[in-house]
DNA sequence: TACTGTGAACTCCTTCACAGCG
DNA sequence: CGCTGTGAAGGAGTTCACAGTA
């Protein structure tokens, strides 16, 4: 069980995603690369190499054993015990995002949200009750968060990121459109959803001409 | 001027938010490599080649003239009018991307979006008119849309992908945590927010242990 | 026969390192 | 000097191609 790449990983989740579903919709037991590669739009070679990543192995006569490749991902990729999470922000994005995860039962759910408008406060959405910002540190050491969704405008985004890493705070997943300055040790992924798109445009643009 | 890969054209669009913000923000006129490196989160040497990318040229003495950049950024990335685009499907997260694109003053607009709810249709957000998904074909071919946003859930998102691809339709940002089938020509960029979440936690917790 | 697992080749991306310049 | 622009090296990610297997 070597270790694996972003890369790697975030197509492992994919997997497990067209697994599930495929596991669910047919009464197929078993898998080939070539099949979980159309339908996860990688290539064969490609999830055979992923696979190999998580240690599991199938038999070049069935392929892959659907219930049981999904427990191996589950266990690399997995945290041990139900994550709980928070959301940073509550505009239209912050709300959309707790509706969104909250609706559907993961292995992570988010459990609080802040906010500095008075309005936004003390209210509870999809089972996520919502704090002022100043109860950031007591409420994430309370139900030991260990990763953070920030939708936040950008001015604001380093001072609260500098907070939330003094409170122990290790992975952010921020969609202000700025870089965070961070230590080494934590994982910032950038989803800047208007960046985002106009890359998409760009190459609607391209692909065409 | 070379042809850019994805990556590349990823980074110029984050340079030219930076060069913005920082040339709007001070009275400097002019960044050196590592000045726009340390804002964007790109190495210095990555900056100077994805300059060279869109053809544009930097002093030795003083740097990159920050107008200028921009300006040949824009050049290289946006599109030559102002684009229209559409947003299907008007859940949670649709009214929020409405919302949070239109907010802002861009190259693009969300002139359109579409649902199947006859509660969501006929209504107006941040200057955008909901329609039935029934008068998509119009409604794109009027406004000559190129790009959209989907954001449906999975089991419709094949479907309504093929539909999209018959009007015309040349990019597709897809929130729908499936993997679209498409012709080749037709630029698809997936964005699972559950899965990049996902991903976060993952890495948040193996760079801690 | 049709698959998996994987060394090796290949392609793409990033960084190095330095000539050239003001 | 300290910067840019860039050839060349290095590293990462992907695909090829085939031995091994049931």
């Amino acid at each position: 069980m070597s270790k694996v790449s972003e890369k790697i990983v975030e197509r492992l989740i994919i997997y497990r995603r067209c697994l599930i579903r495929s596991g669910a919709n047919s009464n197929n037991t078993h898998i080939f690369s070539h099949q979980l590669a159309k339908k996860s739009g990688a290539s064969p070679a490609q999830v055979r190499r992923d696979i190999m990543g998580v240690g599991y192995s199938g038999s070049p006569a069935h392929g892959y054993e659907i219930k049981s490749l999904v427990n191996s991902i589950g266990k690399f990729i997995d945290p041990v015990k139900r994550e709980k999470i928070a959301v940073i922000g509550l505009g239209n994005l912050g709300r959309a995002i707790v509706d969104y995860f909250n609706r559907q039962s993961l292995e992570m759910e988010i459990v609080a949200a802040f906010d500095t408008n008075p309005e936004k406060v003390n209210r509870v959405l999809m089972g996520c009750k919502s704090y002022h910002v100043k109860e950031m540190k007591s409420i994430i050491q309370e139900y030991d968060i260990q990763t953070v969704i920030l939708c936040i405008p950008s001015i604001y985004a380093q001072e609260v990121t500098n907070e939330l890493v003094e409170y122990g705070i290790k992975g952010i997943l921020n969609y202000a459109p700025i870089n965070l300055n961070v230590p080494l040790n934590i994982y910032v992924e950038n989803l800047d959803m208007i960046a985002v798109f106009e890359k998409v445009s760009y190459f609607a643009r391209k692909n065409n001409k």
